[in-house]
DNA sequence: AGCACGCCGACT
DNA sequence: GTCGGCGTGCTC
C-alpha cells in the first residue's frame, strides 16, 4: 500500500500567475499542512519564501519531479478571511496572488536566515511598548458631544439586529465638526467586547502622529499597532503580528494596513475617504479604500467613511440610500469660515503697472491684489501661507483675451500639447482620454487673438517671485524636499508654531493634518492647470483642498478674531469649483459634478481600466497598444458595452529613460470589464516574459480604476 | 521577478 | 585569445 502524499501550492512574489507544487514531509516538517502558512521552499536555484494557497494529495504536475518543502515561517497561517481579500484584490486588479500577498507582510518575516531570531524581537519590542508614555490629548468623552455628534454616535452604535451585518456610513462634516470625536467613541463602544479588534485607516503618515496620541487618550489600556512606511521594518514586522495574532486592539495606518491579517475584525473606519493617496501607485494598485468596502462586506461588519468633501463615489451611494447617511454640519469649536476671496488675474485692476511698488521682473506672476493683501498681513504681524502647485499637469493651451480652453471635440477632457517627435513630426494637441490628435490652432478659434498660453507653468517663477516682493520677510519652504534635508517635516511645522517664520511657502502638505496658531492669510496660486486638466477628476480633487484649505485657515480662529482669508488666484474665477467654494456648499459641488459626469458618461457612471506600455520610444510604446487594440477588435471583443479607446502618450512622458502610453478601456458593466481585462491579461502574459514582451522588449501593466488618466 | 545559460564585440 | 553585453527560457 502506498501513502498518499501531500502536495501544497505555494505562491511566491513573482509575477506569475500560477502557483508552485511541494511534496509536504511531515516528519520533516513536524505539523500538518495549512492553508495560509508561510513556508521555505527551493524555487528555480535558490530558496524563496512564499504562502501555501491550497492542500492537496495530487498534483498536474509529474510528482516525483515535485520538491519538498524545506522549512515552515515562525507564525501561524493567515486566517482564511484575509486569504479572500487577497484573492479579490489579485483578480480584480490583475494581478498574480503571490505578487499582491507577499508585499503585506513586513520583510521582517520573510527572511529565513532570521527566523531563529523572531522571538527575540518580539520580546524586546514588549520591553519598549510598556516604557512609552500616553499623554491624554484631545479626549472628547460621550457626555462631551455636542447635540448633533451625539445623534450621530447613537445612530452609528449598533444594536442586536445589525452589529454583525455589513454596513457602509458616510459621516460628513466640514473641518472642525467633531468626526474624529464621533467615530473614536463609536469604536469605544465596538472595543467593549475586549476580543473585537478595529481598522482604522489615514491617508498620509503625516496624519498618525495626532490621531496616534488622540486614539491613546480614548483607549490608554489598548494594544494599538500603528502601520505605515514611515515606522522601521522590525516595528513595522511585531505590529502586523499584533495585528495577525489578535493581541492589537486597535489597527491605525495607511492603505498598506487594509491588508493587514486582522482576525476579529469588527470595524473599520477610513478617515479622509476621498483622499487620492488610498490608492496604491505600485504594484498591485489596489485602492485601500475600497478593498477596505469590501472587506467589511465579506466580514459582515461596518465601515465608516469620514469626509468633509466626500468622493463623488461614497457621496452619490449615500444619497441613494445605498450607504447610511449622517451629517455634521455644525462647527464645534464655533469657529466661523472663512472669507474666500478669488481675484481674476485677467482682470487689469489687479495687475501691477509699471512702477508699481512690489512689481517684479516676471509680470503678474503674483497679482497687485494679493500682494497688497499679503503686505498688510505681515504688518498685521499675522503669518501668510502661500500654497504653489508643484505638480506636472500638462499644459492645456489657453487664449489669454477670452476663456477659450483646447477642449477636446469628442470628450470632455481637454486636450494637451505634446512636443514635436513624440506623436507626430510636428507639435501636436492630443485628449488623453480617446486619443484624438489635433494641429496647434495659431489663433484662438473663438475670437482670433493669437497670444496663446500654457495653463499652469512656472512654479519656479512664483518662488523667485515671493523672494523679491518680501525680502525682509522670514520665508520657509515646506514640500517633500525641504523636510527630507531638514529633520523632517514635524521640525518644519515647530518653527511655524514658534513663530520665526512669516511666509509659509509650500505644496499641498502643508494644509494636510496641521492647525497653524497665527495663520492671517492663505493664498492659492497656480490652479488653473488643475481647474481644466487632461484628467477628469482634478477639478473634484482641486475642491476637496481648497475646502481642506479653509478648514485650516478657519480654525486658526480661537482667540475670537476674524479668522483668516482666502485668497485665490485665476483666470477662471467663474469656474463651479470657485462658485461653490465661495458658499462652502460642498452638496452643491458634488450635486454639479455629478451631473457632469453623468452626461460625459465617466466614473463612477462608468468604469475604467488602463493599459499601461513603457517602452525606449514612445512610438514603440503606441504601435504595441494599437496592435492590442486591432487584435482585441478583430477578437470580437469590442461589444457594445465596451470602449477601448485609442492609445495616448502619458502626462509624464519621460521617466528615467523610458518612455510610456497608455489605453482608456470603458464599461458601464463591471463583469465585462473584467473579463475583458482577463483576456488581454491572458494574451499579453503568453507572448510575454513576467511583464515584458518578448517580441518588441515593452514592460506593460492592467490598471483597474486609475485615479488619474 | 531572479537567475543562469548562451552566443557576438572590445580588451588585458 | 577572454570578459561581458543582454536576449531567452525556466522556476514545482
Amino acid at each position: 500500500m502506498t501513502m498518499k502524499p501531500i502536495v501544497v501550492a505555494v505562491v511566491f512574489d513573482n509575477p506569475l500567475a500560477q502557483s508552485f507544487d511541494y511534496l509536504w514531509n511531515i516528519e520533516k516538517l513536524g505539523a500538518l499542512p495549512e492553508i495560509g502558512q508561510m513556508v521555505e521552499a527551493p524555487l528555480g536555484r535558490a530558496m524563496g519564501v512564499g504562502i501555501v494557497i491550497k492542500v492537496s494529495d495530487h498534483s498536474d504536475y509529474e510528482i516525483n519531479k515535485l520538491k519538498q518543502i524545506e522549512r515552515l515561517g515562525p507564525l501561524p497561517p493567515l486566517d482564511t478571511a484575509l486569504l479572500r481579500l487577497m484573492n479579490f484584490a489579485s483578480q480584480y486588479y490583475i494581478h498574480a496572488l503571490g505578487e499582491t500577498i507577499l508585499p503585506s507582510i513586513p520583510k521582517m518575516w520573510k527572511k529565513p536566515d532570521d527566523w531563529e531570531k523572531i522571538p527575540k524581537k518580539l520580546e524586546a519590542a514588549r520591553r519598549k511598548v510598556a516604557a512609552t508614555s500616553r499623554a491624554k490629548e484631545g479626549f472628547i468623552s460621550k457626555e462631551q458631544l455636542n447635540a448633533e455628534q451625539k445623534k450621530a454616535l447613537l445612530a452609528l452604535v449598533g444594536n442586536e439586529d445589525n452589529e454583525r451585518q455589513f454596513r457602509a456610513i458616510l459621516l460628513q462634516g466640514q473641518t472642525g465638526s467633531g468626526k474624529t470625536a464621533v467615530f473614536l467613541n463609536w469604536l469605544a463602544d465596538v472595543l467593549s467586547d475586549p476580543q473585537a479588534q478595529v481598522l482604522i485607516l489615514v491617508p498620509e503618515i503625516n496624519l498618525t502622529p495626532q490621531l496616534e496620541r488622540r486614539v491613546m487618550a480614548y483607549f490608554p489600556d489598548k494594544v494599538m499597532s500603528v502601520l505605515h512606511s514611515g515606522v522601521s521594518e522590525n516595528k513595522r514586522g511585531v505590529a502586523w503580528f499584533d495585528a495577525m495574532s489578535g493581541k492589537a486592539q486597535i489597527i491605525l495606518g495607511t492603505r498598506l494596513a487594509a491588508l493587514t491579517p486582522i482576525p476579529n475584525l469588527r470595524a473599520i473606519v477610513v478617515d479622509e475617504e476621498h483622499d487620492p493617496s488610498y490608492k496604491q501607485q505600485e504594484g498591485t494598485r489596489y485602492s485601500a479604500r475600497d478593498l477596505a468596502i469590501w472587506r467589511a462586506h465579506d466580514q459582515a461588519i461596518p465601515i465608516l467613511l469620514a469626509s468633509a468633501t466626500p468622493s463623488l463615489e461614497t457621496w452619490m451611494a449615500a444619497q441613494s440610500g445605498r450607504y447610511e447617511y449622517i451629517r455634521l454640519d455644525q462647527r464645534a469649536q464655533g469657529a466661523s469660515l472663512p472669507k474666500v476671496n478669488l481675484i481674476n488675474t485677467r482682470d487689469p485692476q489687479h495687475q501691477f503697472s509699471p512702477g508699481d511698488v512690489g512689481a517684479t521682473k516676471e509680470k503678474n506672476v503674483i497679482s497687485k491684489t494679493l500682494f497688497k493683501a499679503i503686505t498688510r498681513n505681515l504688518a498685521a504681524k499675522k503669518q501668510c501661507l502661500i500654497l504653489i502647485n508643484r505638480r506636472g499637469y500638462a499644459p492645456v493651451l489657453s487664449c489669454t483675451a477670452c476663456n477659450w480652453l483646447s477642449r477636446c471635440t469628442h470628450c470632455t477632457a481637454y486636450m494637451v500639447l505634446h512636443k514635436a517627435g513624440a506623436i507626430s513630426k510636428r507639435s501636436v494637441l492630443s485628449c488623453h482620454h480617446c486619443g484624438l490628435v489635433k494641429n496647434i490652432p495659431t489663433h484662438c478659434p473663438e475670437c482670433g487673438n493669437a497670444d496663446l498660453k500654457m495653463l499652469g507653468q512656472g512654479t519656479q517663477k512664483i518662488e523667485d517671485a515671493i523672494e523679491q516682493m518680501w525680502p525682509e520677510a522670514n520665508i520657509l519652504r515646506v514640500d517633500t524636499d525641504s523636510s527630507r534635508s531638514s529633520k523632517g517635516v514635524e521640525a518644519l511645522f515647530q518653527e511655524i508654531h514658534n513663530g520665526n517664520v512669516d511666509i509659509v511657502v509650500g505644496t499641498q502638505m502643508i494644509a494636510k493634518g496641521h492647525d497653524y496658531q497665527n495663520i492671517g492669510l492663505v493664498a492659492v496660486l497656480d490652479v488653473d492647470g488643475r481647474l481644466y486638466s487632461a484628467d477628469f477628476r482634478a477639478a473634484e480633487r482641486l475642491f476637496a483642498q481648497l475646502v481642506q484649505v479653509a478648514g485650516r485657515a478657519g480654525r486658526s480662529n480661537t482667540d475670537g478674531q476674524a479668522s483668516g482669508d482666502i485668497y485665490i488666484e485665476t483666470q477662471y474665477p467663474e469656474a463651479a469649483v470657485f462658485q461653490y467654494l465661495l458658499q462652502h456648499d460642498v452638496d452643491g459641488f458634488l450635486t454639479h459634478t455629478a451631473q457632469e459626469r453623468g452626461e460625459a458618461k465617466l466614473p463612477p457612471y462608468t468604469y475604467q481600466a488602463l493599459v499601461h506600455a513603457e517602452a525606449r520610444s514612445l512610438d514603440k510604446a503606441i504601435e504595441f497598444l494599437s496592435a492590442l487594440k486591432g487584435r482585441l477588435k478583430d477578437q470580437g471583443l469590442m461589444a457594445k458595452d465596451l470602449k477601448i479607446h485609442d492609445p495616448v502618450p502619458k502626462t509624464m512622458m519621460r521617466v528615467a529613460g523610458s518612455e510610456r502610453a497608455q489605453l482608456v478601456i470603458e464599461s458601464a458593466n463591471r463583469k465585462i470589464l473584467q473579463k475583458t481585462l482577463e483576456i488581454i491579461d491572458q494574451q499579453l502574459r503568453q507572448e510575454s516574459t513576467g511583464r515584458i514582451s518578448k517580441a518588441s522588449r515593452i514592460r506593460w501593466l492592467i490598471e483597474r480604476d486609475p485615479i488619474a488618466i
